[in-house]
RNA sequence: GCCGAAGUGGCGGAAUUGGUAGACGCGCUGGACUUAGGAUCCAGUGGAGCAAUCCGUGGGGGUUCGAGUCCCCCCUUUGGCACCA
């Protein structure tokens, strides 16, 4: 995303990791495609344009300038012929193809629901963008409200989604994340009977994990927005009921989700527990919420801590139904006991003694045959609301028609183009600016010509950035959204670097799209990104970086004093790549240092080939480190080893020899490409030294003829001793006996001896 | 509350499977060169001790010939989710 800030020590931090990456796999032969590209079309950029007052269509190209600027000093090896950019009608003429096509798949819906509004950014927001109940964007507080909006179905993937997790090459941090969002539990549906109030027979169904408590239900609960609770109200109790939905309704996400203070009332309407077949009170309260399971659940005061407290507030009945080793039927309970391994059945007919898993099954199978029950799998995960009322992104691709209905816009007239307007600015109408602008959504129905009306709200940003990985190699294609062969050549993608900040947005809205390409058989694969590291994150004297503490560090100034390939190389030096670093300015100093001898090595080089054997030793033992290092993103050891070896090849004024220098020039060139340019040519490298080879090093000359090994004494390190490589036990032995720190702390014949070759010998005396 | 990550010198951090703790870098100390040094180069740098040696990876136990690494308990920091039934 471009901002107008400009490009971002971190995003560099990703970027150049990626490059190394890239840079040295080119270097390994292999035909490595990086793309770049710029992805500005959603409420961030407006929210900017707003604020300067700058029209986002003149705001969003300076901006990326700007960032082109930045990015190519960096040194990152693009393809800047395939860039692309969400914001062009050229790509979001695709992003509104991809709508029809989970349109035609059923998998798109309009539906009226209670959506997380941001009353500032007056949007509606996705689940995933609301952020402990603020709005991601910009902090303020989510309401709901009840509106109209498209959804697409990515509920219905939740099996696949975590199912493949199981096999994908992906950090485990970001497959944990992605695990935990959709959210699987296990459990079952139990229907509790009722019946209204004029008398229709009716049943409350409830999602339960906890089926083996139920002859402990005593009580029921149902969210105040569940359609049964005015059926189920008794007269005396309405207005009671009406005025705690009343008061509900009103209050925010913030209050409603954080406050444990239970809140309730009661319908006067009463249900059959199906276990017991006890008559047990209906009640309503804000701490069941409708959005999860059935908006309903049965009360077990008794194994739940929610309910505990509930039922302690409004005097319902409390009763045991499971307990530990040390307890019986009959101890109270003076707080809900929810430990489930080691617990047993109790107060619960047939069942008693059952231990509580098997009990689960046991209840489930008993009340299925009564029809109450079945087993069910439910998953956490939502589906996605794609709607913005906003005016700065794609256009839904959908034409409202008196006759036809619904109806989609024909491919052949996509893209559907943002025209430019100049009221913007959203308001608190629940509707896009563009439904201001008759010339927009005054339309003929394309199937029957009547007149009909535009869809005004546009899709949400990370629909934009859910296929870009698609786009990239077709880029330049005006009448297919991804060529057939290209894809097949490119993708999935090999190698993605990205954020953990994305593990629920981008990184799973783009395996769902992927997913839904594939059933639609317009790809071939259904998992995007066969590889996904998780980078870590930049702090600055162990803070985060943020621009109201005024730490944010601009590469600019950076790159302006040390150098671009001094400036990459210490951001991958700061710390391990997988878990970031704190960034300190008086350190890039070491990594400038180290490249400038690597550069004098290079012009006092001895020009013959002769060479040292130690120091040949070392510098296959260093292609080795950096070969092994840099696959598992271990930047920072990788150039603290050569580090190690210039030291040692410039220990103590010596001339390094033609032949220990060279290797070193494709070795840093990951890290340090510009440098690595210059040297390649100066040596008499021709063309690119990305076009040359890796270095490859001989197994032989890794390994050292002689070594130090270590003496302990029971388990005390006391000496090392210098022997050949492959001395045998009883050799190493005699070899350190005869030293006499050891032989001081060794009275009598030894004990016992453990040997480990080439590492060390402990004798125990 | 739940899920995850992490505690190692003055600082950032090394230490594939349990096997030399502190690689590499910053900083610091001393020296060389120099009119000068915030440049460069050389040497040193965990703590205590003259030394032999002892102590050291958040704390406490344990397993082992041997533990930063494995097991149990606890503390701290940090990221995410959160009335999810």
């Amino acid at each position: 995303y471009p901002s107008a800030e400009g490009l971002h020590v971190g995003n560099l931090f990703a970027f150049t990791g990626n490059d190394i990456y890239g840079r040295f796999q080119r270097l390994k032969g292999h035909n490595v495609f990086e793309p770049l590209g710029y992805d500005a079309f959603g409420i961030h950029s407006e929210n900017y344009a707003l604020k300067v007052g700058v029209h986002p269509m003149d705001l969003i190209p300076r901006n990326i300038d700007n960032f082109r600027r930045q990015l190519e000093r960096a040194g990152l090896m693009v393809d800047w012929r395939y860039t692309l950019s969400t914001t062009e009608p050229n790509y979001y003429k695709w992003t509104q193809w991809l709508f029809l096509k989970l349109f035609e798949q059923g998998l798109a819906y309009k539906k009226q629901a209670a959506v997380n509004w941001c009353p500032k950014d007056k949007t509606v927001l996705a689940n995933e963008q609301v952020v402990g109940g603020h709005c991601e964007r910009c902090g303020t507080p989510v309401e709901q409200r009840l509106l109209e909006q498209w959804f697409f179905r990515i509920s219905n993937y939740a099996p696949r989604l975590l199912d493949n997790l199981d096999h994908i090459d992906w950090s485990e941090t970001t497959k944990t994340a992605q695990r935990n969002w959709i959210g699987r539990s296990e459990g079952a549906q139990i229907a509790f009977a009722t019946h209204t109030v004029e008398g229709t027979e009716t049943e409350i169904p409830v999602f339960t994990t906890r089926a083996d408590t139920i002859y402990g239900a005593t009580y029921m609960v149902l969210a105040p927005e569940h359609p049964l609770v005015k059926s189920l109200t008794k007269p005396e109790q309405q207005k009671k009921v009406e005025a705690y939905r009343e008061k509900t309704k009103k209050q925010d996400i913030i209050t409603r989700k954080t406050s444990t203070e239970k809140t309730g009332v009661f319908t006067g309407s009463y249900a059959i527990n199906p276990a017991t077949g006890k008559e047990i009170p209906v009640w309503v309260s804000d701490y069941v919420l409708m959005e999860y399971g059935t908006g309903a659940i049965m009360g077990v005061p008794g194994h739940d801590e929610r309910d505990f407290e509930f039922a302690t507030k409004f005097k319902l009945p409390i009763v045991r139904v499971v307990c530990g080793e040390r307890e019986d039927a009959n101890t109270p309970l003076h707080e809900p006991f929810v430990a489930c391994e080691s617990g047993t059945l109790v107060n619960s007919d047939a069942f008693d003694g059952y231990r509580v898993e098997p009990a689960k099954k046991a209840i489930v199978d008993f009340l299925a045959k009564g029809g109450s029950a079945k087993p069910i799998v439910h998953y956490r995960l939502h589906d996605w609301c794609i709607s913005r009322q906003r005016y700065w992104g794609p256009p839904i691709p959908i034409i409202y028609c008196e006759s036809c209905g619904t109806v989609p816009v024909p491919e052949k007239d996509l893209p559907v183009v943002l025209p430019f307007i100049e009221d913007f600015r959203p308001d608190d109408s629940g509707v896009s600016p563009l439904a201001r602008h008759e010339e927009f959504y005054l339309v003929e129905c394309p199937k029957c010509g009547k007149p009909g009306r535009r869809e005004t709200d546009v899709s949400d940003n990370f629909l934009d950035n859910s296929w870009y990985f698609l786009r990239y190699p077709s880029v330049g294609r005006d009448d297919v959204p991804f060529d057939k062969a290209v894809t097949k050549k490119w993708l999935p993608v090999t190698s993605y670097i990205g954020g953990n900040e994305h593990a629920v947005l981008h990184l799973l809205y783009s395996r769902f799209i992927t997913m839904v390409l594939h059933d639609a058989k317009i790809l071939d694969f259904e998992e995007p990104f066969a590889k996904f590291r998780a980078h870590g994150h930049i702090i600055r004297e162990g803070a985060k970086m943020s621009k109201t503490q005024g730490n944010i560090v601009n590469p600019d100034q950076y790159i302006e004093e040390w150098g671009a390939d001094a400036f990459r190389t210490y951001l991958m030096f700061l710390g391990p790549y997988e878990q970031g670093g704190d960034f300190r300015d008086r350190s890039i100093s070491g990594t400038r240092r180290f490249l400038d001898r690597l550069f004098a090595s290079v012009q006092s080089m001895s020009a013959d080939g002769g060479s040292d054997h130690t120091v040949m030793q070392k510098l296959h033992q260093t292609i080795r480190k950096v070969s092994e290092d840099i696959p598992r993103l271990s930047y920072n050891t990788a150039i603290a080893a050569m580090m190690e070896y210039i030291n040692v090849l410039r220990k103590g004024e010596r001339t390094p020899h033609r032949d220990e220098v060279l290797p070193l020039i494709p070795l840093v060139a990951p890290f340090a490409p510009h440098i690595a340019e210059e040297l390649w040519e100066q040596t008499g490298g021709t063309g690119s030294v990305f076009d040359s080879a890796w270095p490859s090093f001989d197994p032989a000359l890794a390994v050292e003829d002689t070594i130090e090994l270590v003496v302990q004494v029971n388990g005390k390190v006391r000496s090392r001793i210098t022997v050949p490589r492959d001395i045998a036990e009883d050799a190493a032995v005699v070899t350190a006996l005869a030293d006499p720190t050891v032989a001081r702390f060794v009275a009598g014949a030894p004990k016992k001896i453990i040997f480990v070759p080439e590492r060390l010998l402990n004798i125990v005396a």
